[in-house]
RNA sequence: UGGGGUAUCGCCAAGCGGUAAGGCACUAGUUUUUGGUACUGGUAUUCGGGGGUUCGAAUCCCUCUACCCCAUCCA
């Protein structure tokens, strides 16, 4: 786990710290209507690993309320995610359906407190009542029902008396609710469909507003983590938590970011219409990013994990570069893979000075992975290479095999090319080459030096294997439709060669084929007769990318420029009171808008003006500290009143105390509604302006941190405020920082 | 257009008034019988823009801009 705390974490913690919690409880709770992706995956390392973080548990949750689009299958391939993962839920899957009679009975409830009414309006009257975003709604007509009507009626629903859409449960809210969300929302509806579960007992059943947080609260879950979209949600959660008046504790929603990964989709729908249209061979291809798909590909389950711990949790919309996933499972089989060699595209190379046969002795791990296992490779005349490892006309950063250039056989000999052989068309089809027999891995006394080492196999004792090599899937970042597909996500090598061993012997199913990738034996299709190898990441080359980088041309970065907006006008009077502000008050212009734009903040300012003539220093601390404690509470709502102002401003002005106390007194007035002075009393707050006893400490401070002085006294000049703050500190914030910054710089000359 | 969110390096992401963490990517070098790994260095005078408050602002205030979510009887 990541000592560093992400925005959740913090909020566990606080709420255990204060008690609103008293154990962490979380659950992942996925429709079962389609695949888990791997942004599944981030939400179960979150909320699994939040509970065991702290020592809480979590549920696995299927929230199965729409009987139409969910089906077994996919509550199996849901449990199957987690598990893979590693994890354990608590008990049983849990089922929102499991909960249907107790949600039924809150609906009851709801209706009797005349909080919820069966509608009958039509599904298109509905949608037209609602309103627009910027018009609010107006109720139904049949909102006004009485509540033993509401009953009959909702219990007949729930008989099946009537048919889908004819009536329905809403929540008696707004309907002119800023959030449209808060707009009398939909409870209940009358499906007539046979439920995977539950099969045929319901035909009402329960919207996701009114079905979750009871699920939630059910369950005892203490935080109820979700993605993004359902920030508007939230207000319904806790209206129906707080309107129901249930018992506490009671869980509460976050949000945090879904993930996005370039290169790829990640949505349900657009993943299911690349199954369906067949574009890809079906769930678990190993090109999506479903984990079926992840875990068909050879990725484990460690790289997926780590993978989400590096990736962190914010509120921020973001799109993760693949090369991170990339570096995860390369870093992960790295140091636990076997390495065997593998030729892809082979190119003959014959041997003409040797005319024997051997097993080399090759161990499986190099040198800086430290594991033991080795396995025999034969070796005779007729061997395969890889075409790209030799090139007739090759620049001189090319270090494998060329007509001047020997190169080693990685475990084996040094060779030299001697003669190419071309077919009439004039492609390269073999290489006659010689050997040095003292050049063997291991006893080289040959001295040849070469600059590098390439993998092989022998021609007759290899064999042919099928390797797929996958690439991402969509050849933009951002893909739309089945346009941006990349035409090459497949290339299917129906004859590359590989070492007798990794068959025979069969050391691991994960491979590291030398200087390639990583690959995996495919866990359907392969078999000893035919064995068939995934790639699951291609090694990090600077040589291919060296190449490769000469095609794309990077877009150049414009640094857009940025058009202020029109700012709304002033009233007449707010223009009169910025007028009086700036002219006759001397307020800066900035202060004199901000104040002369708000009624509350000005009539504040007005108030404690009247107490204590200092408009300027009067109106920054208003302007600033009052006006945010205004954002969030009414005026009358503040623990302190105008005159309290007035009085921190006189003793900041007469010197009793710095800007900086007065941050730290302003805190105390807004918990304790105490006045300043009695604050500044009371905690010892007045401000040390002695240099005589500045100076002691700030020498302590420069003995403390000769580093830092050296750097500043190298130019770092921004370090002035890192000793300043030191000081700061260590008075407790009391010593009068124009004086420690004076006295600071002049010791630091 | 109303409401709710979000903006810190090419991509993620810490930071919550006192020296701009970390990872990926990139890059230079060392080691290397993998152009891999490992190791060592280099990468934001600046935090979406502009103002203001402060000795000191990514952090507080004002304002503008951009992007995301909300008008399914989906979740």
């Amino acid at each position: 786990m990541s000592e560093r705390k992400d925005f959740l974490r913090t909020i566990v913690e606080e709420d255990l710290k204060s008690g609103k919690c008293k154990e962490v409880v979380t659950r992942f709770p996925p429709e079962p209507n389609g695949f888990p992706h791997i942004g599944h995956a981030k939400s179960i390392a979150i909320n699994f690993g939040i509970a065991r973080d702290y020592n809480g548990y979590c549920n696995l949750r299927m929230d199965d309320t729409n009987p139409t689009k969910e089906d077994t299958k996919y509550a199996q391939a849901l449990e199957d995610a987690v598990k893979w993962l590693g994890f354990e839920w608590k008990g049983d899957v849990r089922h929102t359906s499991d909960y249907f009679h107790q949600i039924y009975d809150y609906a009851i409830q709801l209706i009797k407190m005349g909080k919820a009414y069966v509608d009958s309006l039509q599904e298109d009257e509905i949608r037209e009542y609602r309103g627009t975003v910027t018009e609010a709604g107006k109720r139904s007509k049949y909102a006004n029902r009485s509540i033993e009507e509401n009953l009959e009626l909702f219990e007949r629903m729930k008989k099946g008396e009537f048919k889908d859409g004819e009536h329905i449960l809403r929540a008696k809210i707004d309907m002119s609710a800023a959030n449209m969300k808060m707009r009398d929302p939909l409870m209940y509806r009358i499906r007539h469909a046979e439920h995977f579960r539950a099969g045929d007992e319901w035909c009402v059943y329960p919207m996701y507003d009114f079905a979750h947080c009871l699920s939630d609260y059910i369950e005892g879950v203490s935080h109820s983590i979700c993605t993004l979209e359902f920030e508007n949600n939230r207000d319904i959660y806790n209206w129906v938590l707080e309107t129901l008046n249930l018992t506490p504790p009671r869980p509460y929603q976050h949000e945090f970011a879904r993930l996005g990964i370039n290169y790829t989709v990640m949505s349900k729908r657009k993943l299911l219409e690349l199954v369906e249209s067949k574009v890809v061979s079906g769930w678990d291809d190993p090109r999506l990013p479903t984990i079926a798909g992840y875990k068909r590909r050879g990725y484990t389950p460690e790289s997926i994990l780590t993978f989400c711990d590096q990736i962190g949790i914010a509120k921020a919309n973001s799109m993760v570069d693949v090369s991170q996933l990339e570096f995860c499972i390369r870093d992960d089989l790295n140091p636990k893979v076997p390495r065997v060699m593998c030729v892809l595209e082979p190119l003959k190379i014959t041997i003409t000075n040797y005319d024997a046969k051997e097993d080399i002795d090759a161990s499986y791990y190099p040198h800086d992975v430290p594991k033991e296992g080795s396995r025999k490779l034969p070796f005779s005349s007729e061997i395969y290479i890889e075409r790209d490892d030799f090139m007739e006309d090759a620049p001189k950063d090319y270090f494998r095999l060329t007509p001047t250039q020997s190169v080693r056989l990685k475990h084996a000999y040094i060779i030299t090319c001697k003669e190419i052989i071309k077919d009439d068309e004039g492609n390269i089809i073999e290489i006659k080459a010689e050997y040095s027999a003292e050049s063997k891995s291991g006893s080289d006394t040959s001295g040849i030096k070469v600059k590098s080492a390439i993998h092989w196999v022998d021609a007759k004792e290899s064999k042919e294997v099928e390797v797929r090599v996958y690439d991402r899937l969509f050849s933009v970042e951002a893909p739309a439709d089945e346009q941006d597909l990349n035409p090459n996500s497949l290339k299917v090598i129906k004859n590359a060669r590989i070492e007798p061993a990794v068959i025979e012997q069969k050391p691991d199913v994960r491979f590291q084929f030398e200087r390639q990738g990583y690959f995996y034996a495919d866990p359907i299709d392969y078999s000893d007769a035919k064995p068939v190898f995934n790639k699951i990441v291609g090694l990090k080359g600077s040589w291919d990318k060296k190449t490769k980088q000469n095609e794309p041309t990077t877009k150049p970065q414009v640094k857009k420029e940025q058009i202020d907006g029109e700012v709304v006008a002033m009233t007449a009077s707010e223009q009169a009171l910025f007028q009086r502000y700036t002219d006759t008050l001397k307020l800066n212009s900035e202060v004199a808008n901000t104040l002369a734009r708000d009624a509350q903040l000005s009539s504040f300012y007005e108030e404690a003006l009247s107490t204590l003539n200092s408009p300027i220093s009067l109106a920054n601390i208003v302007t600033n500290e009052v006006a945010r404690e205004l954002k969030q509470m009414q005026v009358n709502e503040l623990k302190f009143n105008p005159s309290q102002i007035a009085e921190l401003v006189s003793i900041i002005d007469d010197g009793t105390i710095s800007n900086k106390i007065a941050k730290q007194v302003f805190e105390e007035m807004l918990t304790s509604g105490k006045s300043p002075n009695k604050i500044v009393q009371e905690k010892g707050l007045v401000q040390i302006s002695d240099p005589d006893v500045i100076a002691p400490i700030i020498d302590d401070i420069i003995a403390k941190n000769p580093d830092n002085v050296s750097k500043f006294k190298a130019g770092n000049t921004k370090l002035l405020g890192f000793f300043v703050g030191q000081v700061l500190k260590s008075t407790g914030g009391k010593a009068n920082p124009q004086v420690v910054n004076k006295l600071v710089a002049q010791k630091l000359q």
